[in-house]
RNA sequence: GCCCCUGUGGCGGAAUGGUAGACGCGCACGACUCAAAAUCGAGUUCUUAACCGGAGUGUCCGUUCGAGUCGGACCAGGGGCACCA
C-alpha cells in the first residue's frame, strides 16, 4: 500500500476557466443538447425569450437563460427529449440608433453583436440546441414571416386605416413613445405632435373573446400575468345609446352622438357630453369655427399614450350644441369637445357624471357645471353633496326618478331594459384591445410584403418573389426611412397590371418577429415557415420564462398570433406557452453626472475626499436610484471579467441563490464570492472522498429529504429554496463520519447540482470515477418512507405563546402529549397552580394550553 | 388619471393558520500559520451584565385556542398603461 499522501497535496483548487471550457468543448463534440424531434422520449420544450443583441449579454439575461437552463438539464435527467433553442431578435430601433451615431450600417452592428453575444451565452455552458439559431433579420426567417403576414392578409386579417402617430416637427420623423421625453422629442427637444398616418393593422379584436377566455386555460401562468391580460382586453358591459342633438344643425346629416357607459345607473347624474377631439361631430363643428379648430390643434400636442393624455390638465372647448337627454325631452345638455376622451375607446363619446366619475368631476369644476348625487350608500344620504373628490364605488341609487332605491347593480339592468325597451339605446360590450398597428416608419425590419400601384391599390407581393429582401445599400445621413429614397428599391412594376408600382417602405413591428419565433425553433423547413406536425410535436412550449416587461404585449401578440395560425388551418394549437414564469429584474444603482449624463460604474470613482467623481474629469457625480440595468441607464454589469474570476459555475450559482426568482434582484459583487467558495466545498467532497462503510441512518434522512425537496423546489421554479436545501446537504456530508452512507451521499450530491453547476458536476463526477458523463445521468430517486423521522420536536404553548418544546416518539397520542405538556415545569409556572380551560393538540408538532 | 405589486435581523431572504428569522452574505470571536490567504470551530433579532423574563414580521383594527400567513382601513416604496425590446 502506498503511503498516505499529505493532505496538502490533495487540497487542490477546482480551476473553473479551464475545467468549464474543457466540458463545454465536450458537450459540443457530443452534440449533447440537440433535440431530436423524432425521439419516442417524452418531449419537453423549455424556451427563454430570446435576446434583443444590444451588443453584450447582461445580468438579466444571465439570470434568464440560468433559470431556463436548470429546468432544461433537469428534464433531460429525467429522460425527456428537451428542445432548448436559442436565437436573436435582431431587428429594432437600437440598430438604427447605432447607425446615426457611429456611421455603421444597422445589419453589420448587429451582426456583430450576435457573435460577441453567443461567445458570451457560450462561455456560460448553458444546454442549448445551437444547430437552430436564427436571426429574425436573416431573409430565411423574415422570408417566411412575409409569406405567413399574407396568409393572414388573404384570411382578411390584415386591413388598413388612419391612425396617430408621435412626429418630431423638428426631425421631420416618427418617434415611439420612448424617445418622448415629457412631450418632447429626444434629439431635437421639440414638442412633439400627433399626426396621422395610414398604417397596417391586424384583426386582433376578432380574437378578443377567444384570447380572454383562453386565459381561463392557462393555469400554469402567474396570476398576475392573466390578470394584466384581462385588464389589458378589457371587456365591459355597458350601455351604447344616443343623444338627439337639439339645436337644428348645418352639420351635414349628424344628427345624434352615440356614447358607451358603463354606469347606466347614473343617467340621471348627467350634467354634459363629451366628444374626442377626432370625433367627425368635432370635425364637423370645427369646419364652421375656427375656435374649435383652433382647440383640436391644442389637443393634438403631447404624446400619444394613455398616461399623457388622462394626466394631462382636463380641457373643453363649448360647441354650443345641446343634446337632448334621453328620459327627459326637456333636459338639455352641453356638448364639449374634450381631450381626455379617447377615440379609440367605445364610441369617442362620452356623458359625463362628475358625481361618479373623477374625471368628469375635474372637468365639471373647471367649467363649472352641476355636481349631482345619483349614488348614495343609502336613500337617507341622497341630500348629501358631494365632496372634494367623486365617488365611483356602487351603493343605492338616489335622485334619479323611477331608479331610485335600487342598487347600483339593478339599476344598470334597469336602464338597459328600458333603453332596448323604447328603442334608444342596447346593452353591448365594449373592449379595451384595439387592433394591433404593425407598421412602423423605420428602415431596420421586415418590409411589408405589399406593392402599392395607382390602379390596383394595394397588392400583396406574389409568394415566388418572397422574400422581400431589405436593401443594405443605404445611408443614415438624411432624417427619415432610408427605404424612402431608395428608388431602384422601391420602383417595381405591379405585379397585377404591370405598370408603375412602389413598395411599401413601413416595416413590422419587431412585436410580429416574436410572435412565432417559437414555432420556427421547433420545426424549419427551408420552402416554408414551419413543417405542421413537427412543430406540433414539441409545442406547446412547456416552459416559458422572460422578463415580467413582456407581460402584455408579447404575450399577447403571440398568442394572437398563434390563433389566426389555428383559424386558418395552419397549425393544431390554440395556445402556445403551457407555462410562463416571468421573472424579476436585475437591478443595479445608477450614477448621473452633473450635467445629466448616465455614467457606468467604472466611469466612477471614489474621490479622497470620499465623494463619487467621474475618472475621466473628476466631476463631481451623483448617486442615481437603484434600477433595471439598461444600455440607456448604463449600469449595466458585464458578466464577462465576473465569469473570467469566477467561474460560469459560480456566476449561475450566485443568480440562483438568495432572491426568489420572480422577484427583482439586486446585483452585487459581494454574495458571488460564497458561491465561489460552495464550488470548492463541492469539489473538496468529491475529490478527497474519505470513503468509509456502514449506514449513518440520520445522514441517509438527511439524503432523501435533500432530493424530495431540490428536485420539488426545481420543478415549482423556486431556484432559491432548491440551493438552500443543497447547502444544508453540503454542510451535513462536511460533518459526517466516514461511512457507506456518506459515499453515496456525496454521490448522489453531484447528480442534485448538475442542473445549476453543470460543470463542477462533471468534473466532480470523473473525479469520484464515475462512469460516463453526467449530461447523460439520471435524476436520483427518493424513498418516501426516509422523509419522516421516528422522533418530533413538540411546542408546547400557553395561551397561544411558546413556553418549552419536547422530544417525543412520532405517533403520539393526544392525551399523552398533552399529559407531557402540562407535565413541563415552564407551563406549571405560567398557569401558576390554576388548571388549563382547554387544551389544543395537533399531533406530532404542538400543544396549545389555554388558561 | 387607471390598473397592479411589495413591506420580515446589518443585508438578500425562509416559514401547508401551529417553535419567526431556514439558507446565504456581512460582522465579530477562536483554532491553524512566523504572518496572511484559504480552511475549520462555536456565535450573531432587539432588550437585560447574565439568568428568568419581556418585545418583535410597515401602522391600526378584526377573525381565531393560535396570525408574517386570513379580512378591513391606512402609511411607504415600486411597476405597467398600446411605436423600447
Amino acid at each position: 500500500m502506498p503511503d498516505k499522501v499529505p493532505e496538502q497535496a490533495m487540497t487542490t483548487r477546482f480551476d473553473p476557466a479551464a475545467a468549464e471550457c474543457r466540458w463545454q468543448a465536450r458537450w459540443d463534440e457530443q452534440k449533447s443538447f440537440a433535440a431530436d424531434s423524432q425521439s419516442a422520449k417524452p418531449k419537453t420544450y423549455v424556451l427563454e425569450m430570446f435576446p434583443y443583441p444590444s451588443g453584450r449579454i447582461h445580468m438579466g439575461h444571465v439570470r434568464n437563460y440560468t433559470m431556463g437552463d436548470v429546468i432544461a438539464r433537469f428534464r433531460r435527467m429525467q429522460g425527456h427529449e428537451v428542445l432548448h433553442p436559442m436565437g436573436w431578435d435582431a431587428f429594432g430601433m437600437p440598430a438604427e440608433n447605432a447607425a446615426m451615431e457611429r456611421k455603421v450600417h444597422p445589419g453589420t452592428w448587429t451582426r456583430a453583436n450576435i457573435a460577441a453575444m453567443r461567445d458570451q451565452l457560450k462561455r456560460l455552458g448553458f444546454a442549448l440546441d445551437w444547430s437552430r439559431e436564427l436571426a429574425t433579420c436573416d431573409p430565411e426567417y423574415y422570408g417566411h414571416e412575409q409569406a405567413l403576414f399574407l396568409d393572414l392578409f388573404d384570411a382578411g386579417l390584415v386591413y388598413r386605416k388612419e391612425s396617430e402617430v408621435n412626429w418630431d416637427p423638428v426631425d421631420m420623423t416618427v418617434l415611439a413613445n420612448e424617445q418622448v421625453i415629457d412631450g418632447k422629442g429626444w434629439r431635437s427637444g421639440a414638442a412633439v405632435e400627433r399626426r396621422k398616418l395610414n398604417q397596417w393593422f391586424l384583426k386582433i379584436t376578432d380574437f378578443a373573446e377567444e384570447l380572454l377566455a383562453g386565459l381561463g386555460t392557462l393555469d400554469d401562468w402567474p396570476d398576475k400575468v392573466r390578470l394584466m391580460q384581462e385588464n389589458w382586453i378589457g371587456k365591459s358591459r355597458g350601455l351604447q345609446f344616443a343623444f338627439r342633438l337639439a339645436s337644428p344643425l348645418p352639420l351635414a346629416g349628424i344628427e345624434s352622438i352615440e356614447v358607451f357607459t358603463t354606469r347606466p345607473d347614473t343617467i340621471f347624474g348627467a350634467s354634459f357630453v363629451a366628444i374626442a377631439a377626432q370625433h367627425p361631430l368635432a370635425l364637423a363643428v370645427a369646419a364652421a369655427d375656427p375656435q374649435a379648430q383652433i382647440f383640436i390643434e391644442e389637443c393634438r400636442a403631447g404624446g400619444t399614450s394613455a398616461a399623457d393624455i388622462e394626466t394631462a390638465v382636463k380641457t373643453g372647448y363649448q360647441t354650443g350644441i345641446e343634446a337632448i337627454h334621453p328620459l327627459d325631452p326637456t333636459w338639455k345638455l352641453p356638448v364639449y369637445i374634450a381631450n381626455f376622451v379617447l377615440m379609440d375607446y367605445g364610441t369617442g363619446a362620452i356623458f359625463g357624471v362628475p358625481g361618479h366619475d373623477q374625471r368628469d368631476y375635474e372637468f365639471a369644476k373647471q367649467y363649472h357645471l352641476p355636481i349631482k348625487r345619483v349614488v348614495a350608500s343609502g336613500r337617507e344620504d341622497a341630500s348629501l353633496p358631494i365632496g372634494k373628490e367623486s365617488e365611483n364605488s356602487p351603493g343605492i341609487t338616489v335622485n334619479s326618478n323611477f331608479l331610485d332605491g335600487l342598487t347600483t347593480e339593478a339599476a344598470t339592468a334597469e336602464v338597459i331594459r328600458r333603453a332596448e325597451t323604447a328603442g334608444w339605446g342596447n346593452g353591448t360590450t365594449a373592449w379595451r384591445l384595439r387592433d394591433w398597428g404593425v407598421s412602423r416608419q423605420r428602415y431596420w425590419g421586415t418590409p411589408i410584403p405589399i406593392i402599392h400601384c395607382e390602379n390596383c391599390g394595394a397588392v400583396p407581393v406574389p409568394r415566388e418573389q418572397l422574400p422581400v429582401v431589405l436593401p443594405e445599400d443605404v445611408t443614415f445621413e438624411l432624417p427619415g426611412n432610408p427605404l424612402d429614397r431608395h428608388d431602384a428599391w422601391r420602383k417595381v412594376p405591379c405585379p397585377s397590371c404591370s405598370g408603375a408600382a412602389v413598395r411599401e417602405t413601413d416595416t413590422l413591428d419587431t412585436f410580429v418577429d416574436s410572435s412565432w419565433y417559437f414555432i420556427r425553433f421547433a420545426s424549419q423547413p427551408g420552402d416554408r415557415p414551419f413543417d405542421r406536425a413537427e412543430a406540433e410535436a414539441w409545442l406547446p412550449v412547456a416552459q416559458y420564462i422572460g422578463g415580467v416587461e413582456h407581460a402584455i404585449l408579447h404575450l399577447l401578440y403571440a398568442r394572437f398570433w398563434t390563433r389566426a395560425l389555428q383559424h386558418i388551418g395552419r397549425l393544431g394549437i390554440a395556445e402556445p406557452f403551457k407555462g410562463l414564469f416571468t421573472q424579476g429584474m436585475v437591478t443595479h444603482e445608477t450614477f448621473v453626472s452633473q450635467d445629466g449624463r448616465w455614467l457606468t460604474p467604472e466611469d466612477v470613482e471614489v474621490a479622497d475626499g470620499g465623494g463619487l467623481v467621474e475618472r475621466a474629469t473628476t466631476a463631481p457625480v451623483q448617486r442615481g436610484r437603484v434600477e433595471k440595468m439598461s444600455k440607456s441607464r448604463r449600469n449595466t454589469v458585464d458578466p464577462e471579467p465576473i465569469v473570467a474570476k469566477y467561474g460560469a459555475d459560480a456566476v449561475r450559482w450566485f443568480m440562483l441563490s438568495d432572491s426568489p426568482p420572480e422577484r427583482d434582484l439586486e446585483w452585487s459583487e459581494s454574495g458571488i464570492e460564497g458561491a465561489a467558495r460552495f464550488v470548492q466545498r463541492v469539489w473538496r467532497l468529491a475529490n478527497r472522498p474519505a470513503s468509509g462503510d456502514g449506514r449513518d441512518p440520520a445522514l441517509d434522512r438527511k439524503l432523501h429529504r435533500a432530493i424530495a425537496a431540490t428536485g420539488e423546489a426545481i420543478e415549482g421554479l423556486q431556484f432559491n429554496k432548491a440551493v438552500a436545501q443543497l447547502y444544508e446537504l453540503v454542510t451535513a456530508i462536511e460533518k459526517a463520519a466516514p461511512s457507506a452512507s456518506r459515499d453515496e451521499a456525496a454521490r448522489t450530491l453531484v447528480l442534485l447540482i448538475a442542473p445549476m453547476a453543470p460543470h463542477l458536476a462533471e468534473e466532480a463526477w470523473a473525479a469520484l470515477g464515475e462512469p460516463g458523463m453526467i449530461v447523460e445521468a439520471t435524476w436520483p430517486s427518493f424513498d418516501p418512507a426516509m422523509l419522516v423521522d421516528d422522533q418530533v420536536t413538540i411546542a408546547v404553548q400557553v395561551n397561544g405563546k411558546l413556553r418549552d418544546t419536547l422530544d417525543a416518539p412520532r405517533g403520539l397520542d393526544r392525551a399523552a402529549a398533552e399529559a407531557l405538556a402540562l407535565a413541563s415545569d415552564k407551563v406549571q409556572r405560567q398557569l401558576g397552580g390554576a388548571s388549563p380551560r382547554k387544551v389544543i393538540v395537533v399531533p406530532d408538532r404542538l400543544v396549545n394550553i389555554v388558561a
